[in-house]
DNA sequence: AGGTTTATTATGTGCACTCATATTATCGCA
DNA sequence: TGCGATAATATGAGTGCACATAATAAACCT
């Protein structure tokens, strides 16, 4: 028997399947207050709890809306998302079954333009350690990245050679952080970038930009450019 | 008292605080076995439903790795997600303050080419609802989609006014779907897509791709290009 | 009628108990 | 020593109960 369980009760699974099957046969439509806990329970044979957490679990997937007294109701569009892993280039490219190459390609300790200590909220003399790098995937260009560190965050980087090892890699196992702001788009390669990627210049690039803080102090910028015809897959 | 209840006992969300608190002082290093549900809640003075509950939570954000028998480990890498809320274009731009605009440049009902039919495993004659729209803000440009609709999965989609309604708020009322695919990519403008974006023709240009599925069956393939310079931003 | 207090109600959370299940470790035997 | 059966253990899950909290509806008093 796939979804009983002792008695012919249900699980929570199984009533969170049950919900989302009224859900989507409009049995329960878009904007309708759903019955109490307390009845489900009832007409399903199983505890309150079980029934509150299918209820939890379909309003923490955008299908519900739940308030204390007000009930229960069924969100007008379902609202989907989908789950974006924070990408850690090394990994990406072995789990692909490539192998990872990386090239550090210039490296400064200085304050960086008025943009970029103004995106990091720190006085525009504050010095920061300016990376370029490139990513390899089997010898090929694969990312390339302009990446901006707070020493004040991070004092340990300062001693890391980073030839050897990228700072991404390396910040992800020595540096926790708290939370982080990603943006996405699209740009053209400049001269720079062109070179690096040994791709003409105004070629369309993937872009991704990511900062993240520790608590209130910034730890890292980075912009990264995929290799042309880089797309990246999600499901949802 | 923030975080404390009857008799100074803690709740799921402050035993998860307090776990989360160790998991980044490192007091429980990454890969380290913590201590068992029981132990903690003696611990922390509480229930083991509460512990359970709490590291469920953390496991579920990516912090913890658990197993039945093998105990609960930090994740060597925490290993980080962002929220992509997938877009309705009327309400991301009206969600702006923007005005939204639409307007329909075309419409077919006849087998498209090879790829995609491929992409939505349909035989190669299955007719689809082919679509070629422009959303505008302020009346500027800024999304250009080309969109097919298989009318076996949505019979009524060829009865609605596709001039007066995008098809994207359409199918949202109307259409459950059960899952589906999106890609993120960039690309250069082609003819087409510059004379409706008025922009030249090889600006790079952010594109996403969207599958949607109902079951075992199709709905909609849509890809979007974006007007130059957008950017989508997200939080983790 | 208007506004404030009080009761009602549905969800949120916690606890103690019980059993299920997936592993892992151990024991026993050849 | 090697291997299969068995016991031990940590998490997963369900139930019944109690109480907390937020939001609403009802009662109440000017």
């Amino acid at each position: 028997m796939p979804s009983e369980r002792r008695g012919g009760a249900l699980g929570w699974q199984a009533v969170r399947d049950e919900a989302l099957r009224r859900i989507r046969a409009r049995e329960w439509p878009p904007g309708a207050l759903i019955p109490n806990e307390a009845d489900l329970a009832a007409e399903l044979g199983c505890a309150r709890t079980t029934v509150n957490r299918a209820l939890r679990d379909l309003a923490g997937a955008g299908y519900l809306d739940r308030r204390r007294k007000g009930g229960t109701r069924v969100m007008q569009t379902p609202l989907r998302k989908a789950i974006l892993p924070i990408p850690v280039i090394r990994q990406e490219v072995e789990a692909r079954g490539g192998s990872h190459g990386y090239r550090l390609l210039s490296r400064h300790l200085a304050p960086g333009p008025a943009a970029v200590q103004a995106r990091l909220s720190l006085p525009p003399d504050t010095p920061l350690l300016h990376l370029r790098a490139l990513h390899l995937i089997d010898d090929r260009p694969y990312v390339h990245e302009d990446r901006w560190i707070n020493p004040d965050a991070v004092p340990a980087i300062l001693g890391v050679d980073l030839a050897r090892i990228d700072a991404n890699s390396w910040l992800v196992q020595h540096v926790p952080f708290t939370h982080g702001e990603l943006v996405l788009g699209a740009g053209a390669a400049d001269e720079a970038t062109a070179a690096a990627m040994d791709c003409l210049p105004g070629t369309a690039l993937f872009t991704m930009e990511r900062l993240t803080w520790l608590n209130e102090a910034p730890v890292t910028l980075v912009t990264q450019h995929f290799a042309p015809g880089y797309r990246l897959g999600l499901s949802f």
